[in-house]
DNA sequence: CGATTTTGACCGGCGC
DNA sequence: GCGCCGGTCAAAATCG
């Protein structure tokens, strides 16, 4: 646990932007249906208190492929995972899906707890987690684990969903 | 009353 | 082999 969170592999692609990655990646993509697909969702109402300081930083990473024979691991399949870095004043950054909590640590060298999350809806894995980086309270990293499977519940608008919709990252696999 | 959160227990992997 | 550590389970509590 330094700076950066050591499970990530240190060779997948980093992308580091500040409040204007859409300016790149928005040339021609994002049809209607893109958001459906999109497996991660990020801001909406609730984040609102970013206001304008909204620094992200993305890391993707392949699933580790745990090939203990004896293990029942049904797939091999590596599930992209994907941390996200927020400046926000809240933990909860709600992207729209639904979320059932399922467990909260405390992390050696960090006074904020990490939480676990779950999608709701049956048939899509995602996992999510989310933390507080561990000096500045004001930094929040969530993990997702996974792809959604289904399109978001909520509606979402504004510009935050414009970032959603028009940011693209591509699992390694 | 169903869905979700809370919270300690439990479990598997890993280092010593 | 043992203990630590990160992640998950599950029962009870709480919420709407």
């Amino acid at each position: 646990m330094e700076t950066n969170h050591p499970m990530f592999f240190p060779s997948a692609p980093i992308v580091q932007s500040s409040s204007s990655f859409s300016s790149n990646m928005s040339s021609s993509c994002v049809p209607n249906d893109l958001c459906n697909k999109n497996p991660f969702g990020f801001f909406t109402s609730e984040v609102k208190n970013v206001s304008n300081s909204t620094t992200a930083s993305f890391v993707l990473s392949g699933n580790e492929a745990k090939s203990s024979g004896t293990k029942k691991v049904e797939k091999k399949i590596r599930k992209p995972r994907f941390a996200f870095e927020t400046r926000s004043q809240v933990d909860i950054l709600d992207d729209g899906y639904r979320w059932r909590k399922y467990g909260q640590k405390s992390v050696k060298h960090n006074k904020f707890p990490r939480s676990y999350y779950r999608c709701t809806q049956q048939g899509c894995n995602v996992k999510k987690q989310v933390q507080r980086h561990y000096k500045d309270e004001g930094v929040v990293v969530t993990t997702y684990e996974g792809v959604h499977t289904h399109p978001v519940q909520k509606p979402t608008d504004n510009f935050e969903q414009i970032l959603t919709t028009q940011i693209h990252i591509f699992p390694p696999f």
